[in-house]
DNA sequence: TGGGATTTGTTCGTATGTATG
DNA sequence: ACATACATACGAACAAATCCC
């Protein structure tokens, strides 16, 4: 009778509970009843209770807190994150065109939030010897020098990503020397770069995508669990300059339960860009 | 001393001594020792060397056997998928240029894979309504019907990702039958819809990324722990014609763990678009 | 500030079931 | 049929976090 275990079947139950409301209050969290009352209701010992509870809190429905109870999660609307860029090049359609003109373009960011405005603290500078795969992406002979600066993101008071932007240390000593102070470049560094000597501009670029478990920190900032049940995208962009060769290698740390990408390729409605996501939701 | 539970030093402990390669064999998986040798070793109960090693196979790093035994999990050398058509139209370049010529373009795919020779089934065909989010995306109304068409895909008899794609039903009756036949159409879809009196030609795709844990289906079909600590990605693409209508949706299923997404946008040297995630590898 | 009650976290022991060879 | 090894389930004790008076 019994497909699954009975730590399952109480899991399966628990959770059909939740959706079905059963938890819910006005005010606050719901609240599931304390584990020695659960093992009375589903006749099981309080070990089993604790094996469906933990499944539970792995798959983030519930979240335990010692000495507090066991909460159902709050799962939040997710942010749509636009990776593509609307036009690359100022002035060439080389890029998505958007039919309707020119306003709310988007040049210099590298990611853009439908109906949010995220806050970005002040960059972390340091110069650093590059890694192998910093060096592979930037196209760096090994021992190179690079320019590492580290920012983080919320949106609302949310952390939402994190970022580190590698430059070849050389760029500096060409002129653009602002790369090396911790503070913002309120146009973009992008934009900062093609002002300088250096003159350069962004081409196109290459994102790579892969999905892991956070590390410990990564954990922390965002507010994860530390058994890695959420996972982390970990978007690698390499972006070039009008003469093909690398200028800059960006990896950005997003946390999956709050984070959609989206991105667009050649000609797409103007709705669409404007408004990623606007009615998807369970596949 | 301790700064974590006693579980979490095995699992730490256990981890090392995998990375260290200590319990690597010249044939075969390599294996860990039985857990009665572990609760010795460690001076914890079962129990504890238990937790252990469920946290560890949570992670993927060991996977156990009933009757059988504890073993090191092989972790494969991802694919690298590139999403990013490499141009869209031909003739016209308006998405990605590659400035050595047109050899090796790719016009009709979703996607293409460095190296590898992905396998697809024939498609299973289906007429359905369309759910909220088919509807939505492809700009129906309600009760709008739709033909499925379901194919799974496998690269060196590793299966590798689950494809359904969603045309207006409309399509078959002006002119597109072959859409509801259960048989690949060599040519590719988006070339045989131009090809019939409805004369769609592909302007453009948003795409939507999203990663969840497998359902039951897809854990089983891909062989993922039912426990869903391998996410899967989920990908959403919304085809647009000449007009700037939606004429297809496509929803991807591709396993994290053997899988990593590309995209280019822009001018990237075609190194970069022929050879993807050459040397990515540790963030 | 403290102390006791409540609730979850950790660890142990033990028994039995199930898959494998 | 038997031994091995992991899976499930039970009970119990104490620790740690939280809350309330």
């Amino acid at each position: 009778m019994a497909r699954h275990a009975k730590w399952r079947e109480v899991a399966e139950d628990l959770r059909r509970r939740i959706e079905a409301g059963e938890f819910n209050v006005k005010t606050g969290r719901a609240q599931l009843p304390k584990e020695l009352d659960l093992q009375g209701h589903y006749d099981a010992s309080r070990n089993t209770v604790r094996d469906a509870l933990r499944w539970l809190a792995d798959q983030r429905v519930v979240e335990t807190e010692a000495g507090k109870g066991t909460f159902v999660l709050f799962r939040p609307e997710p942010f749509h994150v636009t990776l593509s860029a609307r036009r690359l090049i100022p002035g060439e359609e080389n890029e998505i065109t958007v039919p309707g003109g020119g306003e709310g373009v988007d040049y210099s960011k590298d990611a853009s939030v439908q109906g949010r405005v995220p806050f970005d603290t002040e960059p972390r500078v340091e110069v650093q010897f590059a890694s192998g795969q910093v060096a592979h992406w930037l196209g760096l002979p090994p021992e190179s020098q690079v320019v590492l600066r580290h920012q983080t993101r919320s949106i609302e008071d949310k952390p939402w990503s994190l970022q580190t932007s590698y430059y070849p240390l050389e760029f500096v000593t060409k002129g653009a020397v602002k790369l090396l102070e911790a503070k913002d470049i309120p146009q973009g560094v992008v934009a900062y770069l093609g002002e300088t000597d250096l003159k350069i501009t962004q081409a196109g670029y290459h994102d790579e995508i892969n999905v892991r478990p956070p590390n410990p920190a990564e954990a922390d900032f965002f507010g994860l669990p530390e058994t890695g049940s959420v996972p982390v995208y970990e978007t690698f962009r390499t972006a070039y300059d009008q003469h093909g060769n690398a200028f800059r290698f960006t990896v950005t740390i997003w946390p999956s339960d709050r984070n959609r990408l989206h991105y667009n390729v050649g000609r797409v409605p103007p709705r669409v860009i404007d408004e990623p996501g606007q009615a998807s939701s369970e596949g």
